[in-house]
Order: C-alpha cells, then sequence, then structure tokens
DNA sequence: CATGTTATTGACCGATTGGTTCCGAAATGG
DNA sequence: CCATTTCGGAACCAATCGGTCAATAACATG
C-alpha cells in the first residue's frame, strides 16, 4: 500500500525502555531517546506518539516481561521452596548484576511518577497486585504442603515479601555489596519456614 | 556592616527541602523553588549556592531533622520493643499521613539520585549507616532483655528492618491503605519476636 | 551625613526542552 | 511505469531550563 517502515518497532522499543530504565521518564530526553533507538524525531512520533505514550509502551513490555520472568520462577520450579529461592535470585541479579545502578524499572517508576502521574501509576499497581497475587497462590500451595509457616495467611506473607523486595530494589540503587544482598535473601526465606 | 538578609534563611530553606521533597531534583525548577522559598533568583544563588548545593543542605536538613526523630523514637522509648513500636509509627505516618504522596525524601532521593549523583548518594549512604547502627544498638539491648529473638545478629535484623522500611516507604509512593500499612508494621514487629 | 559593603531585583543569557511541520525520497499496488 | 502513500530527516517553534549580572536599595560604621 505504501513506503513500509524501516525500523524493528520492537528493537527500537526496547532500546527506548533501556533508556527509561536508567534516566527515569523525566531526565530522559528526547534527544537520549533519539540516540539510544537510532531514531530522527519524526520517526518516533509518528511510530509511538509522544514521549508520555512512548513510556507507558516502555513501561509496559518491561512489566510484561518481568512477570513472565516471575512467573517462571516461581511457578516453574519443583517446589514452592525453591519457587521462592529463584525468585529471590531473580531480584538478586536485579540488584547487583548490573553495569550501572540503573535498579528496578518498575520501582523506579512507581518512585517517580507515583505521586502525579495517575496513568502510569495504576498500570504500575496492576503489576504489583499480579505478582502479589502470583506470590500467594505459591506461598498457599507451600502452606498446604508443610514447606511454609502455617500461622499467618498466604496473603499476609505475599504482601510481605513483596514490600520487602521493593525495599531491596529501593536500596540496591545506592552502594550495596552481593554479599548483603544474600544475607537479605537468605533472611527473607528463613522468615517462610516454620 | 552591609545591608542584611531580609528573609528567614532557615525558613527558606525548609521551604526548599519541601519543594524538593515533592518534585525531587531534577523536576523541581529554579522557579519553582522561587515561588515555594517567596525568593529572587539572584537571592537564592547569592544564599545557597546553586541549584544542586541548595538541594544538598535541603537534604542535610531533613536527614538531620529525621534521624533526630528516629532517635528520639528508637532510644526515648522505656524498652527496645516499644522503640521499635513507635519507629514503625513514624514510618507509617511518613507513609499515609501526607497530603500529597511524596513519600520519604530520602528514599526519594536515593531512587533519583543514587545511579549518578555521587554526593547526594554518599551522604545519603552514611544516613543509612547512621540508622542501621542506631536500631542494631536498640536490638541488641532488647536481645539482652530477652525481648527479641536471638538467633540472629542485631546487625542482620537492623539489615532486614531497614530495608523493610525502605519497601514500604517506595510502596507508599502509589496508593496505599492504612489499613494494610497496620498490616505490614504488625508484621515486622512479629518477627522479632523469638 | 558620607562611605563602604552587601542584599535584592529583574532583565538577560545561551542552551535545551518537548513537539510540529514540511519536503524529498522511497516503496508499494495497480 | 505511475500514482499514492508513508517514510526519514532536518529545520523550526515557543517555552523553559539553570545561571549571570549590573543597577538599585538598605544597612553599619566613621
Amino acid at each position: 500500500m505504501a513506503r513500509p517502515r524501516e525500523f524493528d518497532i520492537d528493537e527500537a522499543l526496547n532500546a527506548a525502555m533501556g533508556a527509561f530504565w536508567e534516566g527515569g521518564y523525566g531526565a530522559t530526553s528526547m534527544a537520549d531517546l533519539m540516540e539510544a533507538m537510532d531514531l530522527q524525531k519524526g520517526s518516533i512520533y509518528k511510530a509511538f506518539g509522544d514521549k508520555h505514550n512512548l513510556f507507558m509502551q516502555a513501561l509496559d513490555r518491561y512489566l510484561n516481561a518481568g512477570y513472565e520472568k516471575i512467573d517462571q520462577a516461581l511457578r516453574g520450579a519443583e517446589s514452592p521452596t525453591e519457587g521462592v529461592r529463584k525468585w529471590l535470585c531473580f531480584i538478586m541479579g536485579v540488584c547487583c548484576e548490573q553495569e550501572t545502578r540503573r535498579g528496578c524499572f518498575a520501582i523506579n517508576a512507581i518512585n517517580e511518577l507515583g505521586s502525579h502521574d495517575e496513568v502510569a501509576t495504576e498500570r504500575l499497581q496492576k503489576h504489583f497486585d499480579a505478582i502479589e497475587r502470583l506470590l500467594a497462590s505459591v506461598i498457599e500451595q507451600g502452606q498446604k504442603q508443610g514447606e511454609f509457616r502455617n500461622d499467618m495467611s498466604a496473603h499476609e506473607l505475599s504482601e510481605f515479601f513483596n514490600v520487602y523486595v521493593a525495599g531491596m530494589l529501593t536500596r540496591s540503587k545506592g552502594p550495596n555489596s552481593k554479599a548483603r544482598m544474600r544475607r537479605l535473601c537468605d533472611f527473607a526465606t528463613q522468615v517462610l519456614i516454620p
């Protein structure tokens, strides 16, 4: 029908995600995005709309991929205990196995935009809720199998864990050691055991 | 000797702190600061230096005041258990008793600047370390008195608590209910009990 | 009152912001 | 091969950014 797009839209979105991940929303300028995506401004606007729209698509991409990985870790394991352990391993990777201390895109976003960007906040809350439900179901199964403590509801335990992980991800933006992170993970798993 | 300053410098710094607290560093413009501090740009630069310098002074003010309050809560109580409880009450206030969801200035700052502003990050790390030491000493005392679990070092428990609180403060930037926060606090205190 | 010193003010600066628009190029369907 | 359509690129926009500066104003001292 007409001239086709020259660039891979998914690849471009991925590059935008990386730029926003590192710089946040406000501090990442269109010039930054142009360089990261290797596109001219006009092409970006044509393909993704304005900056906020592009951000939301990049965030969505991150959240979907993240949820999938967490789901795989939590439910793809041979036991609830192992699932939680794998999840914490994944979090540890986000915390201290990156070249820059960019932390977790979702946590960064809720921190920057939570108080005034309703659209982003709603999307993020949905994500956090989904993870909380996912973890709660795994914990519940672990409780039934006698692997986890039973004096507290799976829902409460999941709430606790998600807040705790948010703290790890937040604190990982400052100086942090792998040993310390390991200690924090070990502590968390220990809390689950009866 | 010369013309005296017309404004209260401490009051102005307080206003700047409020502005940075709500908007963060990057998103708070000089125009915003002028309005919040009720000062002209020139006066601000003369009294506080450039924007980053002003931010550091505002941050310092926040951290010092915060440390004092936490010290008062933790060590001014009649028992370690009560001290921790008061501290968590204070955190709960920061989480959900503000007109806007501006969260905790320190957590906001480490999130925004942790990966690239070395000066701010160093100051923040010193603060977090100080609080961790403070809490560890209270926990140690609680352990000696048999109020807290003894199967783990006070240092480790303090590390855990600080990360957990960071998570609460981070998640409080999104939609959150008081009931949920209460649940999270109760859980934390319960972890301490043997 | 004269003088020296500093605070205040607002105009001004170049750079950068997010966003728009226009045009030549290119690729498709007919 | 041509008409149509959408592309990428760059010039351009007003607004805002952090920061500077010279003129003016207000004090303390002699």
